[in-house]
DNA sequence: GTCTATACGGCGATAGAC
DNA sequence: GTCTATCGCCGTATAGAC
């Protein structure tokens, strides 16, 4: 391997976890454009020049502090999973209202529309994650189509996912018309689905 | 009146419309965050001092071009609207994915994340846009509930609007699982409905 | 491995000259 | 109405001290 001609704090340095910290400070009281090496350096009483040691440049500042965020999600999604297989539907809804409401995933959301490297990251996590949830509500359910609408798994899976993220983005911005409405209306539908989950059904195989 | 300490360009300038088109394809080319004066003065062969002279601050410059965008939009969506009756759901569909699929949408809604000016002028069209919706889908339908999962007019018509606008967030960062069996499942569902629309019922009240 | 001093060019914004 | 000079931030890079 060619020797790098700068050097680089390492991930294990204690230093580096608590400028993380700061950063996930700064993003959420002041939002992610508050993010500077000064600003990260003045809140961990260190130089700037220290920061940049640590995370050369500001993309690597962020791609730092959202590889952190996401694995402690992902790890808080399969804790959230754990549960008899008619209450998945209600576990996958849930969680995804918190995910959608936290407001540094708000944050990273915003960030990724115009850095690249945060963008993928994203993509790559979501995926992960997507994949986890989808495998949980194919072995909780036997059957490919649910009782209303003929939903398959993966669209019942993007409603369960989409509706909090899309009513969490227009709150965020103060628009709420109509917004009990729609939750009513999909919750009523969760809990119908989930009175006729296999848990409830198992063995009673239904048309094709 | 009091005197304003500084001066500014007036609105129907011809220039002030120029710099304008020159803010949009900057936003589109490269990204809002490409947007500077220096920037927008060099596509337009002017100095960036005149830019600042039209627009005091970065956030005029973006103030002024969602607002000729948004006024755009709403025109756009009335023109949509007048369809029959029994159309209004499809078009309503059809208008949320030009919407969202708009990349000056999604570079405006990216920039609402971090200027709150920008964000408070997206949640007035917003409002404004979704009262235009209601008004034509409750005066389409004049039933309070719709057939299928017992959707009232705001929550369909949140659905219409939010999952395009979902989607069309995941496929901008690559994700893409499971989108077109969600957009299957619901255009299903609008056919369905639409088939039971009062233009094909009219004068057939159900049960309240 | 950890940390610092210093320099550069670009930015938004302001005050004020023509 | 139009344009210039200037200020204080920023990210980044380099060179080097402990």
């Amino acid at each position: 391997m060619a020797a790098s001609p700068r050097r680089m704090g390492a991930e294990t340095s204690k230093t580096r976890g608590v400028l993380l910290d700061c950063v996930e400070q700064l993003m959420l009281e002041e939002g992610y454009a508050a993010v500077t090496f000064r600003a990260v350096a003045a809140r961990a009483n260190v130089t700037s020049s220290l920061v940049q040691y640590y995370f050369r440049t500001l993309d690597g500042i962020f791609l730092a502090a959202i590889r952190r965020y996401s694995d402690r999600n992902v790890e808080h999604l399969e804790r959230a999973l754990q549960v008899p297989a008619d209450r998945v539907l209600r576990a996958l809804w849930e969680y995804s209202w918190e995910e959608a409401t936290s407001e540094l995933t708000m944050e990273f959301m915003a960030l990724g529309n115009h850095r690249p490297s945060v963008r993928s990251e994203i993509a790559e996590v979501t995926e992960r994650v997507r994949k986890i949830q989808l495998d949980v509500l194919a072995q909780s359910f036997q059957e490919s189509e649910f009782l209303v609408g003929k939903l398959t798994p993966g669209a019942l899976l993007l409603l369960i996912v989409g509706i909090p993220k899309f009513l969490n983005l227009e709150e965020g911005i103060g628009v709420r018309t109509a917004h009990q409405e729609l939750v009513d209306a999909f919750e009523h539908y969760l809990n119908s689905a989930g009175e006729a989950s296999p848990a409830a059904r198992r063995g009673q195989p239904r048309k094709k």
